[in-house]
DNA sequence: AAAGGCGCCAACCGCTTGGCA
DNA sequence: GTGCCAAGCGGTTGGCGCCTT
C-alpha cells in the first residue's frame, strides 16, 4: 500500500506551463488569494494538481521575484548561510529576498557545490577543516577520529559565527548591502528578470504590485523577508520565515554546545551571544531572539 | 552539419509538519 | 489522543539547449 496520489494522475497535466495556464492561474489568485489550493484546479479549470499550481505560483508567478544570474553579493550570501544552515533551502531563502528556495537549491546544485569543491581541492587537504567561507554545511567535513571531530567542530562553530558576523558586518558591502535591501525594500523596487515566458505575466502584475505595495509599505519590523511586495507572498513566505529558528539538525544539541564550551568564542559578546542561544537553545523562544537580534544588528548599521 | 555529451533548471515526488475536527 | 487533510519542504528527475568532437 503505497501513499496514495495527491491528484488523479490521470487527468492531471503535467510538464512545463504554458502562458495561458499561468495567466489563468495568476488571475485566479488575484480575485481569490494564494490560499486553499485544492480548489484551484477546479475553480480556474487548470488541469494541473494542487500542488502544481502552488508551486508554479510560489516560484515563478508571485511579484517580486527575481529571476536571472545572481550577484556575487547573493552568491555570498547563500555560501554563507549554507555553512550555517546546511541544506534548509527555505530558511535561506528567507534571507534572500526575491528568491524562491527552488532556485537557491538549484543555484547552490549547479554552480556553488562544485565552484566550492574545485576551492577545497585546492586549498591544503591537511588540516581537518578546510573551511572558510564558502564551505559546505558544518556537518559535512567530519573526520574520523573523535579528537579530530571536536577540533573541527569548534572550528566550524567558529566559522560559522565568522562567516554570519561578515554577512551582517557594515564594513563588507555585501553583508550592508543585503541588509538594507533587506530593511529598505519597499523604497526602491527591484530590477525583475522574469524568465521570458513569465515576462507577460509580471506585468499583467504590476499593477497589483503597486496596490498591494502601498498597503503593505508601512510595515517596518525586521525578519528574512518580512518586506514582501504583496500581502498575498507575505503569506507565502512566511512559513519559510518561521522555519529559520532551528539549529542544524545533523548534530545533537549537546555536542553543539559542548563544542561551544571549548571555544573562546562561545564567550563573545554582543550580537554573537544572542546569535548562539538562537541557534543552539532551542528551548528558548527562538523567534523573539531572531527577532531581537535581528533589530540589535539592522540598529548598528 | 550532425551526433553525442553535458549542464542547467523547471517541475515532480514523496516525506514531514501543522492545524483542525 | 488520533486521524485526516492541506501545505511546506528538500531531493530527484527529465527535457531542453549549448558545447564539443
Amino acid at each position: 500500500m503505497g501513499r496514495p496520489p495527491c491528484c488523479d494522475k490521470d487527468s492531471v497535466k503535467k510538464g512545463p506551463w504554458t502562458p495561458e495556464e499561468d495567466i489563468l492561474l495568476v488571475s485566479y489568485i488575484q480575485q481569490h488569494g494564494a490560499s486553499n489550493w485544492r480548489a484551484v484546479p477546479a475553480k480556474t479549470g487548470l488541469l494541473r494538481c494542487s500542488k502544481s499550481c502552488r508551486l508554479r505560483w510560489t516560484n515563478y508567478l508571485r511579484p517580486g521575484i527575481k529571476r536571472g544570474n545572481f550577484t556575487e553579493q547573493e552568491e555570498k550570501l547563500i555560501i554563507h548561510l549554507q555553512a550555517l544552515l546546511g541544506n534548509r533551502w527555505a530558511a535561506i531563502a528567507s534571507y534572500l529576498p526575491e528568491r524562491t528556495d527552488n532556485d537557491i537549491k538549484n543555484y547552490w546544485n549547479t554552480h556553488l557545490k562544485k565552484k566550492l569543491q574545485y576551492k577545497l581541492n585546492d586549498t591544503s587537504s591537511e588540516h581537518c577543516v578546510n573551511v572558510g567561507f564558502g564551505l559546505p554545511a558544518v556537518h559535512r567535513s567530519m573526520p574520523k577520529s573523535k579528537g579530530q571531530w571536536e577540533r573541527c567542530l569548534q572550528t566550524n562553530v567558529e566559522m560559522a559565527k565568522r562567516a554570519l558576523s561578515k554577512a551582517l558586518s557594515m564594513e563588507d558591502p555585501m553583508g550592508s548591502s543585503v541588509m538594507k535591501s533587506m530593511k529598505y525594500e519597499d523604497s526602491h523596487l527591484p530590477s525583475i528578470t522574469y524568465a521570458a515566458n513569465t515576462e507577460n505575466i509580471s506585468r499583467l502584475l504590476e499593477g497589483w504590485m503597486i496596490k498591494k505595495k502601498k498597503v503593505t509599505s508601512a510595515s517596518t519590523t525586521i525578519s528574512p523577508k518580512s518586506s514582501d511586495n504583496s500581502s498575498t507572498s507575505s503569506q507565502m513566505s512566511m512559513s519559510a520565515s518561521n522555519c529559520i529558528v532551528s539549529p542544524p539538525t545533523l548534530l545533537g544539541l549537546e555536542d553543539y554546545e559542548s563544542a561551544l564550551e571549548g571555544s573562546p568564542e562561545a564567550t563573545a559578546q554582543g550580537p554573537f551571544q544572542m546569535l548562539e542561544s538562537w541557534l543552539f537553545d532551542e528551548s528558548a523562544d527562538g523567534e523573539e531572539q531572531q527577532e531581537s537580534f535581528l533589530s540589535m544588528v539592522m540598529d548598528e548599521l
